[in-house]
RNA sequence: GUGGAUGUAGCUCAGUUGGCUAGAGCGCGGGAUUGUGGCUCCCGAGGCCGUGGGUUCAAGCCCCAUCAUCCACCCCA
């Protein structure tokens, strides 16, 4: 074995490619329901756009971005994630000029340089949605019943929905300041990764899983608490508009993500059956990317989903995507002249939109018959010397094992009656 | 970046205290049926035992290194 993939990366194979195209096309459908239109941003892009965008101490931009200099001396980076792609975009193309809300979204390959484990992958695939321009809490909730529809119609209804709201420019230093005093003041209960964290990200230190840092972070004040008005009210009527669609959830004033450009609404769909990666999807608003990125002031929400995690998710729980494989028809043939016949008529039935295969490694009449059965044949259609002689095909339904010899002149005809296809 | 586990046939895995030509099941190919799949039976192909060193009369097995995979930490999708 002379190469392997590299670390991290993985080669999607049929028949999982099947399932992979059907949540793709799922996606298109219902997203198009809501009236989300799709977008295709660069898989890479200038290094800044993410430094600025995501936050330079972020962990994403410290240590996990595929980072290099093209011929020209630019520094491009392979894109982590897909939101400040997407309003780099709306800015640049100048959207704001046109009606809004603008409501995106978009499906694809996403970056990051870690150690790979369960539901992490260096090259893993995200769909996501973005609404920008409007800051109304309907949209914060229309984005979470879209992405728990996505997962109800592959399946998935018992996922635990997480929300939260992590303030705003206003609410949030006054916040951090007073949990950072808090923490300071129970320091010497916290692990070493928590007492450097005070400084750095506070935030971070809530959701630490060390059983002594939980013990402090139970009476740490909340987030929920130390809202201002308007972060407050925002809230309320999220979780209002929630309930309309009868959502469940479970508020969570730990629920902090790793990405600086959060404000307000933050939210994950978790599913504890997943192991140590278990956010399916997650996103939240983030009202001052656009400012931070461009010039503009502009709100905006989204979340990113996972579709390993998802297919990962649907696995521990036995659910199948309703993918079909196989052939509608296997044409068997013995001998040379046969399959010179048969090779026209192959071309005729494919024309006609039956999915036909035939053999291409001469092998026996047994071994025909087998692959066709090991590739769901519905029929098999039979040409040897007596066919030849009789201008006339042999067809075989696989699954009755009943069989009847047929003109060739009627054979399309009789295909279609047999062979139950809509679009035929 | 840190820690733990694992690398033997296409796949899942056996392989004893180191001891002759390295095994099974499944899958694959052929045959039993000179033109018929699923069940059964027979035969066959396919292995640098992850890679490189070392110890030994002798290494799949012991030691070291290295690479890869998996899992966990960090963090996230």
């Amino acid at each position: 074995m002379k190469f392997n993939a590299p670390r991290g990366t993985n080669d999607i194979l049929p028949p999982d490619t099947l399932k992979w195209q059907y949540i793709e096309k799922k996606t298109h459908e219902i997203f198009s329901n809501y009236n989300y239109q799709e977008i295709r941003t660069p898989i890479f892009e200038y290094t800044e756009l993410f430094q600025r965008g995501i936050g330079e101490v972020t962990d994403i931009v410290e240590k996990e971005m595929y980072t290099f200099e093209d011929k020209g001396g630019r520094s491009i980076t392979l894109r982590p994630e897909g939101t400040a792609s997407v309003i780099r975009s709306f800015l640049e193309n100048k959207i704001y000029g046109q009606a809004q809300p603008t409501k995106y979204y978009y499906i694809g390959p996403m970056f990051r340089y870690e150690r790979p484990q369960s539901g992490r992958f260096r090259q893993f695939h995200q769909l996501g949605v973005e609404a920008i321009a409007s800051n109304d809490p309907a949209l914060d909730a229309e984005i979470i019943s879209l992405g728990m529809r996505l997962l109800q119609d592959f399946g998935l209804n018992d996922l635990e929905l997480h929300l939260n709201s992590v303030g705003c420019g206003e609410c949030r230093p006054t916040y951090v300041d007073k949990l950072k005093k808090y923490l300071n003041e129970n320091k010497e209960q916290l692990c070493d990764n928590c007492k450097s964290r005070i400084d750095r990200n506070p935030l971070r230190v809530l959701d630490c899983k060390n059983d002594s840092c939980q013990s402090v972070i139970k009476d740490a004040p909340k987030i929920t608490d130390n809202l201002c008005e308007s972060c407050a009210d925002h809230f309320n009527d999220v979780q209002e508009y929630l309930d309309i669609l009868n959502l469940d959830y479970i508020i969570n004033p730990l629920l902090v993500r790793g990405l600086d450009y959060y404000t307000n609404t933050a939210f994950e769909i978790k599913d504890n059956a997943l192991g140590a990666q278990d956010t399916v999807f997650g996103g939240g608003r983030y009202n001052g990317l656009a400012e931070e990125i461009g010039s503009r002031d502009l709100p905006g929400i989204g979340f990113a989903l996972g579709i390993e995690r998802l297919l990962l998710s649907l696995e521990a729980k036995d659910i199948e995507l309703p993918v079909e494989s196989g052939v509608d028809l296997y044409i068997t043939v013995i001998g040379e002249q046969a399959k010179k016949e048969s090779f026209k008529l192959l071309d005729q039935l494919r024309n006609k939109g039956f999915i036909t295969e035939i053999d291409y490694l001469g092998r026996s009449v047994g071994s025909q018959m087998k692959s066709a059965d090991r590739m769901n044949a519905e029929y098999t259609i039979i040409i040897g010397e007596n066919e030849l002689n009789n201008n006339s095909a042999t067809i075989r339904n696989m699954k009755s094992g009943d069989e009847k010899e047929i003109q060739l002149s009627n054979l399309l005809e009789e295909m279609k009656q047999l062979v139950d296809k809509e679009d035929i």
